[in-house]
DNA sequence: TTAGATAGTTTCCAATAGATACCAAGGAGA
DNA sequence: TCTCCTTGGTATCTATTGGAAACTATCTAA
C-alpha cells in the first residue's frame, strides 16, 4: 500500500471517501448503473425499464453520475430531440460491482425473507 | 438459469428483490457491515469507528441490518451492559462486494474529483 | 386540433436524516 | 453523598430529501 492509498479510510469523517460513497451508495444509482451496462439507453427508456422512478428522480440521478463521471450524457438533434446515456470506461470499473450487489439481492431474497418473519415473530409483542 | 432466478428481476416494481436492494443501498449500512468483517463489535465502538453517524441512525440502520438476517445481536448482562453486533453466516456472504464497493471508492477518488472539477467548469455558466 | 412522442422542470406533501437532549443502571473518585 | 463517567439506547425538533402529479417546449401524425 502506498502512501497515498494508505491516507484515505471511508471510516474516517471528512474523508473524501465518503463523498464517493454517498454517490455510490443509492439504490436508483445502482439500477442506472446495472441497466446502462448493455450499452447506451435514452432517457424514457430507462424511465419505463426502471419502473417506479420518477422523472424527477431520473433526471437527478442521471446529473449526478454524470457529474461524476460515470456516465456520459449525448444530445442528437433529431425530432424529437433523443438524449442518449451510456457508462463512461470509469464507470464500466464500477459495474462488475454493482451487478455482483445486484445479483446478491437476487440470490439471496429467500433467506432475508426468512430472517425478517422471524425476527418480527420473535419481536411481536 | 432456473425458473425461480428468472422470475425475479431488480428493474420490475413490485418486485421483492428491490425491497432488499433499497435496504442495502445505503451508505450507513455499507460501512457498517464493512467495519464488522473482522469481528465483533460494540454499539458505541462502531460510534466512535465510523465518524460522522448519530447514535440514532446508528440504531435505526443496525436493527434494520438485524431485521434481515445480516448481523446478530448479543447481549451480555455486565455492568454496564455490553451489546455486541457481529456479522452472521448470510451477512458475511456479502462483505466480500461491499468492499469491493468501498474500496473502488477509495480507489477511483482521484478520477471521480478531476470530473467534477471538469463537470462544474464546463456548466459554470 | 387533438394526441402523442421527446426530455425534462416545477410544485407540493410526506418521509427520512441529522443534531441535540434525555433516560436508566451502576462504578469510581472526591 | 455528590458528581461524573460509562453502557446502549429513545424522544424531539428541524432540515433535507423522495415521490406524485402537473407543467414546459418542440415537432409529427391522424
Amino acid at each position: 500500500m502506498t502512501a497515498i492509498e494508505q491516507a484515505y479510510d471511508v471510516f474516517e469523517d471528512r474523508c473524501p471517501t465518503r463523498l464517493v460513497l454517498d454517490r455510490l451508495a443509492d439504490k436508483w444509482a445502482l439500477l442506472i448503473l446495472d441497466r446502462l451496462k448493455s450499452g447506451p439507453v435514452r432517457f424514457n427508456h430507462i424511465r419505463r425499464d426502471i419502473k417506479g422512478i420518477s422523472q424527477k428522480v431520473l433526471a437527478q440521478t442521471l446529473r449526478k453520475l454524470e457529474r461524476n463521471g460515470l456516465i456520459s450524457r449525448t444530445i442528437f438533434p433529431t425530432v424529437p430531440v433523443t438524449v442518449e446515456y451510456a457508462l463512461t470506461p470509469l464507470g464500466r470499473t464500477l459495474t462488475d460491482t454493482v451487478s455482483a450487489l445486484t445479483h446478491w439481492a437476487e440470490k439471496n431474497m429467500g433467506a432475508i425473507f426468512a430472517a425478517q418473519r422471524a425476527y418480527d415473530e420473535a419481536y411481536a409483542d
